[in-house]
RNA sequence: GAAGUAAGACAAGUGAUCGCAGCUGCCAAUCCGAAAGGAGGCAGGUGAGGAAAGUCCGAACUUCACAGGGCAGGAUGCCAGAUAACGUCUGGUGGAGGCGACUCCAAGGAAAGUGCAACAGAAAGAUACCGCCGCGUUUUUCGCGGUAAGGGUGGAAAGGCGGUGUAAGAGACCACCGCUCCGCUGGUAACAGCGGAGGCUCUGUAAACCCCAUCUGAAGCAAGACCGAACAGAAGCGAACGUGGCCCGCCAGCUUCAGGUAGGUCGCUGGAGGCGGCUGGCGACAGCCGUCGUAGAUAGAUGAUCACUCACGACAUAACUCGGCUUAUCGUCUUGCUUCUUUU
């Protein structure tokens, strides 16, 4: 990902936690904090109540995929954590994609235009 | 052809675009570096499973512990073999199921001791409820005694079955079968066959405690090895400044040392390896020859979109590596064998 890089440490995402701002909607949660850097910082985390490592896995590609798909779209700056909730389980690329971008929308952190001109 | 049984193979495919992780090659030009090289870029090729799963056994490897012996705990439990090893596998023996191919079996010990056996039933290391027989009484009834052949209960009721016998019965006696012991024969052995003797008096359960025999040190790749910032530590040096009347000392600084945190490198994939052939063996397997190169991430790489085809796609994602076991699974195919039916 040309912008961004991924959050690794659990001290990361206790920090986004505590100190960011949540949304949610039917399938995903979505933190925010800024990090005062130039860069993105993106976190995934799928519990194993969604399902065995196979759904987990699946679920994590799908979110990485969407995201760097649009990462032009998303303002930089920003520790980013999506939480997978339980019920997201079956669901396919293009419902997790529409899934992200409206809880980005929501924050305010991308820019749609960007997304039309391309 | 149908039903079944055993063994094995595969685990949707093709193309295009974008993306990820190692590897190999190239880079005059960007950044770091004295250089080697690294970052980055481009190209090529590689990239999860039959169970990768459960983590239930066994081993390799690593660290720690360790004179020798015993106890405790744990595991295994017919015999012989295979193997690095095993609780696995192979071939047998015995038992259970099936017409059969074939499948299944924690398959040592119950007179060492302890426990448990609900309910039912008269009685579960002992018994007489019904029944049968005898005697007494007697219209019936009732009482005493004998009896396990019959009924009923139960998972299980005192060896089975037929006869002799008897008041009725009973291994009380006899034949056959079974059980235990002894001998002989065959077999490496488990065991089988034959012969003889004995009693048939004492249920089941040891994936209940237990007894006997054999085996067994612990933890696990986040094992562990190496390099190694920062902070703190030790030793030495210590110009100037400060403390001080001056020296030592202290503070600051430099050098060295040990320590081993963040981080990095190794462990990390060529191995008891796969495939084919020959030889030995009933077989598991072993030996020899040829041939192949097949993931190594470290918060953790296999995905997305589009198009087409079909049977419309199950269970499920490596984390040090092997040998097994168990469990989950949409389906497709191959081969051997069995039973039945039809045709010749």
């Amino acid at each position: 990902m040309k912008f961004s890089e991924s959050l690794k440490k659990n001290s990361d995402f206790q920090k986004v936690y505590r100190n960011g701002v949540s949304k949610a909607n039917r399938y995903l949660v979505m933190y925010i904090m800024e990090n005062g850097a130039s860069l993105n910082r993106v976190g995934i985390s799928v519990s194993k109540k969604v399902g065995n490592s196979v759904v987990r896995h699946r679920l994590t590609r799908l979110i990485r995929e969407s995201y760097r798909l649009h990462e032009d779209m998303f303002h930089s700056g920003l520790d980013i954590v999506i939480v997978v909730r339980n019920r997201a389980g079956d669901k396919n690329y293009h419902e997790i994609k529409d899934a992200l971008l409206h809880l980005a929308n929501l924050h305010g952190i991308i820019d749609l235009e960007s997304n039309g001109k391309k």
